[in-house]
DNA sequence: CGACGGGACGC
DNA sequence: CGACGGGACGC
């Protein structure tokens, strides 16, 4: 268990750098390295050109290495050379890049490997904004965004293919890299069964279809923001299936748990379905999906919750997931008037009997006095707004917690009380945590008020934040 | 002591 | 069928 390779050394057989920037070449024994140099320089910059040659008799064995500087270097090469005949009545050489050093795999690298690239995009991006990002590094076969199944809503990812490799690796160097494009892993991992898929699902790949029409409502509504369609495959006819009226999508800027987002919709009776939508980490992405077994119910929902605030000074935003619906008709305002009715016996009757609103509802602040939730031996200012989610931090805090991180609705209410906080962000898994403030005074007051002290128990060292360390080793030496 | 930053497709 | 050398590190 105990391999004492403390210091890891920078492993010599990792340097295929950068990847797959070079050549492997199957030739004919006589062709030489000069030779080699001479016909493939045109295609960038030549790092490294290497004949194969037997240890005993120095013979060639016909296998080359060529090295180039870029991917789309050795890429274009590749797709240039390969086939060519370098000498008359030789062999058509192959050329393909090379598998890493380090894999001990010998097969052929395929251009399904190199020609689709995954990149990180806004979530406001629809397919179209993404050809248009990356057409200018080449012809692109199609664009996908990775979309919520249910919702529609981007995930922030999608996949580019290309037609040649060269052009993949050209938007993987020049692309900006906030979109930290890199090839995409193929996607059939290991298909062993492929016959249940009938053939008709598999026309999308074919190159045949060309009547087949790819945006078959988009196509005279340019800048509009199709919602898209969601049910290309049915949510099989089981009991209630998910149509959209009685969906409700909830954004917020807190870190909401999806304990807090269920107990809030909960509240109003009818309550089917609530899910949080997550990032890797498991921490909420500020949305969640909340959905009723009625049209009132819904309706009452987004009426009363639409910018409630919660915690305080987070304001939530509830919307009807198909929007474009008219809900204004009378039936729709006497479901919800049922559903108020409802509310309104079950509090008479108290929450003691089970049904109606629950005991979670009191502490979310929803009924009753306001009882405060922060226990703390500093006295603090009254609760001011959060700044917008896109201010321009001036001034971060650094804060170590003892002997536990506090909750992220804690920390916002805490911290917002000296103004202009952006967002808390608790780094996972530690106890220490970021406040993003939009001016540098509010994070000053902020320190001097909780530096030392203590919120429902549990301590905070809070200091100024180093700077994020971003890419110092690039800009840093340049004088 | 206590440090941030990421990522995957209905087979 | 067709897969891996040579050279040498750090002020």
């Amino acid at each position: 268990m105990d391999e004492s390779h403390t210091n890891a050394k920078p492993t010599p057989e990792n340097l295929d750098d950068p990847p797959n920037s070079r050549l492997f070449l199957v030739a004919s024994r006589f062709v030489t390295e000069e030779e080699l140099r001479e016909r493939f320089s045109a295609f960038g910059d030549i790092q490294d050109v290497w004949v194969v040659k037997d240890k005993q008799t120095k013979e060639s064995k016909g296998i080359c290495y060529v090295k180039f500087a870029k991917s789309s270097q050795a890429c274009l090469a590749m797709e240039e050379m390969h086939g060519k005949v370098l000498q008359d009545g030789s062999k058509p050489i192959k050329v393909f890049i090379a598998q890493s050093r380090s894999s001990c795999s010998h097969r052929d690298v395929e251009d399904e490997e190199l020609t689709r690239i995954f990149v990180m995009i806004p979530k406001t991006f629809s397919e179209e904004d993404l050809k248009n990002t990356f057409k200018e590094y080449g012809d692109i076969e199609y664009c996908v965004i990775i979309r919520n199944k249910l919702t529609g809503e981007s995930k922030g990812l999608g996949y580019v293919r290309y037609y040649k490799p060269s052009q993949a690796a050209l938007a993987i160097e020049n692309c900006d890299k906030a979109y930290r494009a890199i090839l995409a892993e193929p996607r059939n991992k290991a298909s062993s069964s492929e016959d249940y898929n009938s053939m008709a699902s598999r026309s999308d790949y074919s190159s045949g279809a060309d009547s087949l029409n790819m945006y078959p409502f988009n196509m005279a509504a340019p800048a509009e923001p199709v919602s898209y369609p969601m049910m290309d495959y049915r949510t099989s006819a089981g009991s209630g299936g998910t149509d959209l009226t009685r969906c409700l999508m909830v954004s917020t800027r807190a870190g909401l748990t999806q304990e807090q987002i269920f107990a809030l919709f909960d509240i109003i009776p009818g309550m089917e379905y609530c899910e949080l939508q997550r990032d890797a980490y498991g921490m909420s992405k500020g949305h969640a999906m909340i959905r009723y077994t009625n049209l009132g119910s819904a309706l009452y929902a987004k009426d009363k919750l639409n910018g409630f605030e919660y915690p305080p000074g987070n304001r939530l935003v509830v919307n009807f997931m198909d929007d474009g619906e008219d809900r204004s008709s009378s039936v729709g305002r006497m479901a919800m008037q049922f559903v108020a009715t409802q509310m309104m016996s079950s509090v008479w009757n108290g929450p003691s009997n089970s049904q109606g609103i629950k005991p979670t509802a009191s502490h979310l602040g929803f009924a009753g006095p306001p009882v405060s939730r922060i226990q703390t031996d500093v006295s603090l200012p009254p609760l001011k707004k959060l700044a917008p989610s896109d201010s321009k931090a001036k001034e971060r805090l650094f804060v170590v917690f003892s002997p536990a991180p506090l909750p992220v609705d804690v920390l916002e209410d805490v911290f917002c009380r000296f103004g202009s906080l952006i967002e808390v962000h608790l780094v996972p898994g530690r106890k220490v945590g970021y406040m993003k403030y939009a001016d540098k005074q509010c994070a000053m007051d902020a320190l001097a008020t909780l530096h030392g002290h203590i919120v429902n128990g549990v301590k905070m060292k809070v200091m100024l934040a180093d700077p994020p360390r971003e890419e110092s080793h690039k800009r840093l030496r340049t004088y």
